[in-house]
DNA sequence: ATTGGCAGTCAGGGTGTTCGAGTGCTGATG
DNA sequence: CATCAGCACTCGAACACCCTGACTGCCAAT
């Protein structure tokens, strides 16, 4: 077992390790740090906390370095909650006055988050399961090819371009447009989806085929969430602390170019509300992330929908810090959606 | 001058470098390619060669490299127009199965030209000056925000949330709706803007502040000209051939990540119809991306809008074939998106 | 439980040496 | 006059070597 001076240890360890990025040692810790001990005793305490696997030496006879178990740890008993910097929240101050639709609000709060912590930032587009379809609006783009746009009453705008085999006329166009909107309109996107199934029956004999194709398609649309997205800002942050990882940074810049990737690790992370978790190093490892932590919050959007931000950076990251800024603009992303 | 000979010298060192990342001695010349004199005569032509300052020495007594003049060589006058492999065909066969809105395209395209090239690709939105308004719907999400949803007949939509400072009924927005769509329809988005100026007369004094500011919000959008967007795709690439950015990659994945240099990079690039420039290494200086390439080209889109597309990677790179990669793919596109 | 002391380990940095690739030059040759 | 073989020279990369300094691990004493 390891003693309370021991965790003590341990987190000046994991504190001076991610401030400077070199082993620390016994001398090191007593001479910046007043535990009132010896450096051979903070030695014997290392050797516990060695054993245990919290820290590990490099090479024999360097200074200990956290590992995997240690930040979890970490951040689990010992991060104590720091408050926001000044400039930090002057920052989220700023950011707060401007507005914008959706697509704007969720590229600022990510740049936002990214310059907060000098990591890479991501946010996932809400889901919209409960929001209502306001309009459908049909447009012929050309003769073959009729553009379908669809109206929620979040705010949210989703389009999708429609290929038919025989070329659609305007009449017939109007009069799905009326059919459909009839069908759907304040319905939310489940139910709309229902009921769009009736509508090609309406519809002349010599039209079923292309109608059917464009209520399909839009059908189609209504049932995907559309939580398959995220943005994502300060990726040129992993080339600053290169160093973080072993070898090239090329595989986790190629991990993290695919957002199915990230949203599947998103996905599989359990938070509780209005809490940040952590997923650390190795834990990640199924991903092709296993140098990297991710940090984890929840926010809810206008419909009371939850989504997800985070960060992501080297394991050698400042979690007290960066999980406090994932906190502040979740907390602060939810205000802004939610407003009424 | 430089003789002909001297000229075929520096495209087998341009050829050999891309391919191995070694300086190229005469030696190495004479060996792998058969030019029928001796390593000595090599020697008076590269001595040439680096007077013209199209080649240089990393140390006294090492191989040669291209410098950036050279390179420049390179591509006006020494490469050969490089059929695409077969691979390469059947990538942009696959890719031109399927299809979808303007979104889908642009990225699947994105990622096929990262693909093809291995480096980063960038592709920038078509704008839409000749483009003309379909349909222009307005919608309540909360009583002080109001949704303008602005449908283009090229298949575009843009959309913008309006915060006005009185609550706007569903009354007052049906009336808006109307009169605008009136006032819009089927006009040009230069005209359209124009054509609103008057609604906003039309509307009773009492909602006459909200009304301009709907109005006015629209009215921007439709002047905003949208071309000032691009996808990217293939930023890991960078991250393969880390070791041709001396320093760090961070400089340059800085640089891509502000959109808007790429933009203006790509906007000062003069490029004639069909055709595909380069600009090589320290002609990016004014952008921060000295140690880089760009290759771009024109596509056009459904309204004969022209847009463009391109690579960034290494200085050191397959000019020939990624030259080549950008044609195909800009013609296709073009293709694609020109179909009806 | 804590401590001072001491021997042992090992990475990093500096130095010296060798090796070899590649150049520039020169004088000879057709 | 272009081409060529030969030779002396340069300089980076690789290697061996040695020191230094920063640590640790252990032990006997308090």
């Amino acid at each position: 077992m390891v003693s309370d001076r021991g965790l003590e240890v341990l987190r000046v360890i994991v504190q001076d390790y991610v401030a400077s990025r070199e082993p620390v040692g016994s001398k090191t810790i007593v001479d910046r740090h007043s535990f009132g001990v010896s450096a051979a005793t903070i030695r014997n305490d290392m050797a516990q906390l060695e054993d245990e696997e919290l820290i590990a030496a490099p090479h024999t006879s360097s200074g200990r370095v956290p590992t995997d178990k240690g930040y979890r740890m970490f951040v689990d008993h010992l991060a104590d909650r720091r408050p926001l910097s000044n400039a930090q929240r002057t920052a989220i101050e700023t950011f707060l006055g401007a507005s914008g639709d959706l697509d704007e609000v969720l590229h600022r709060t990510v740049r936002l988050l990214s310059q907060l912590t000098n990591q890479v930032a991501l946010v996932q587009y809400p889901m919209f399961s409960r929001a209502r379809v306001r309009h459908l609006e049909l447009v012929s783009v050309t003769p073959t090819r009729v553009l379908a746009v669809i109206i929620l009453d979040n705010g949210r705008v989703e389009q999708r371009l429609v290929e038919t085999e025989a070329s659609v006329d305007d009449v017939l166009i109007g009069r799905l447009r009326t059919q459909c909107n009839e069908a759907v309109a304040g319905r939310p996107l489940l139910e709309a989806h229902d009921a769009l199934g009736d509508v090609p029956e309406l519809i002349a004999e010599r039209d079923r085929p292309a109608a059917t194709r464009i209520v399909d398609a839009v059908r189609e649309q209504l049932s995907a969430q559309r939580q398959d997205r995220l943005v994502m800002a300060g990726a040129a942050n992993l080339a600053r602390t290169e160093d973080d990882f072993p070898g090239s940074i090329y595989p986790v810049l190629d991990a993290i170019e695919q957002q199915v990737v990230l949203l599947r690790l998103f996905g599989e992370m359990e938070a509780e509300r209005d809490s940040v978790v952590a997923s650390i190093g190795r834990e990640n490892a199924s991903f092709g992330l296993e140098t990297t932590s991710v940090l984890v919050g929840d926010y809810r959007s206008s419909g009371g929908e939850i989504a997800r931000l985070g960060v992501l950076g080297p394991t050698r990251m400042d979690y007290a810090s960066n999980m406090a800024a994932v906190r502040a603009v979740a907390r602060y992303l939810s205000r802004t959606l939610d407003a009424e």
